[in-house]
DNA sequence: GCGGCAATGTTGTAGGCTATTACATCCTAC
DNA sequence: GTAGGATGTAATAGCCTACAACATTGCCGC
């Protein structure tokens, strides 16, 4: 009994697991369309339910984003530890997360984009699935560093690739310099922070 | 004639200048609210007008965000050519655009947030002003870089300080780190810009 | 095995929003 | 001083969220 995860069979209610269902058309939707276009009238229809139906398994609209965005931070950080292994640097992750947030821009902007993780102060599991991902950035840090310093290089590196994907999707990276690609800009800035640690570790260590 | 700047006064037919009457009505309630929550009937109502009115000026409400999105990246550009002066440096324009973002989060999320500048290759006038802002960053790198340099630097600052802004204002720096105070963050990112292009310099110059 | 409860789903509806169409009014140019 | 374009209104279609009242169905205790 009780089988820890793989809970998906859940029950088999009218219609089978409308719950999961809607998860999963509204996240195909965000993927399509972002998240502004995700409407629970259509999602209903599209699974054949009355409009109604999706109250039943969420109080409203944002709380059924909220269950995708929590889905999608999850599905990131597998993404990004299947890219790293087991000993994460900081090219392989910063890459993989460069590719991951360029192939799924309606995701990546609900998650950082839209306030939902801001307002959700209920929503423990959300900010949760937010807050895991940042210990793979910190993982693929020097461990030889201070603490301190260490969580200092990590979110330094953490928001300035975040600056690069978010400015990178939606097309406005300066013309001028379109020249750079962005990959080759995610390759700089793993390249000052190394220095800049090997410096830190020097200063010292 | 012909008063170059100053225009408010284009004509006062029934309303008196409801566009940009418009515009500042939706302004506040981006700042207010965000821009998901304008409502061009809302707008109307409190502008004392017909529900249909702004789609005078307007051809929807999209169209009135761009308008907003424009005037706030100008707006931004004269913040910040303001508080940095003749001539730019890294520091205080960093501070004044953290400043800028954190104090307006809702016209921030709109010009960078919301995709209406990918959205809008027909409205020229947002895409220039989008643009424009770029040129002050760049002002603020050593002029004496090789000019590939010299702009490879200036994103690669630009989009660190927009990932800062952006994760700041969301309250997504992370928990275990918010001892770091964000202006922190930002002088960092200032001293590691310098003493790369110091780097740079001796390198080549 | 069965009766009742809780979970799930439906119908109907109130109210808000965008956007369009047909009509009204008003300024401006000629 | 009048024709026409610019601006505003009324009415409406169609979509959406969210709620309430009612219907169905599976499961749990007995």
């Amino acid at each position: 009994m009780s089988e820890t995860a793989q809970a998906p069979r859940k029950a088999a209610y009218h219609h089978g697991d409308l719950r999961e269902a809607l998860i999963a058309a509204a996240t195909a939707e965000v993927e399509a369309r972002g998240h502004e276009a995700v409407s629970l009238s259509a999602l209903a229809r599209r699974l054949g339910v009355s409009q109604a139906a999706p109250y039943r398994h969420f109080p409203d609209r944002n709380a059924l984003l909220a269950a995708v965005a929590t889905q999608a931070f999850r599905t990131t950080g597998e993404v990004l530890r299947a890219a790293v292994g087991a000993r994460p640097r900081l090219g392989p992750l910063a890459h993989a997360y460069l590719a991951y947030g360029l192939d799924h821009p309606g995701l990546y902007a609900l998650m950082y984009g839209s306030r939902l993780v801001q307002r959700a102060s209920a929503d423990d599991a959300l900010y949760a699935a937010a807050d895991a991902n940042f210990d793979l950035t910190l993982a693929a840090v020097d461990p030889d560093l201070p603490d301190l310093t260490r969580r200092r290089f990590a979110l330094k590196f953490w928001t300035s690739l975040h600056g690069i994907v978010t400015l990178a999707e939606q097309g406005l990276i300066p013309p001028k310099i379109r020249q750079i690609s962005v990959a080759e800009l995610v390759d700089e800035l793993v390249h000052d922070t190394e220095l800049a640690i090997a410096a830190a570790k020097r200063a010292k260590g």
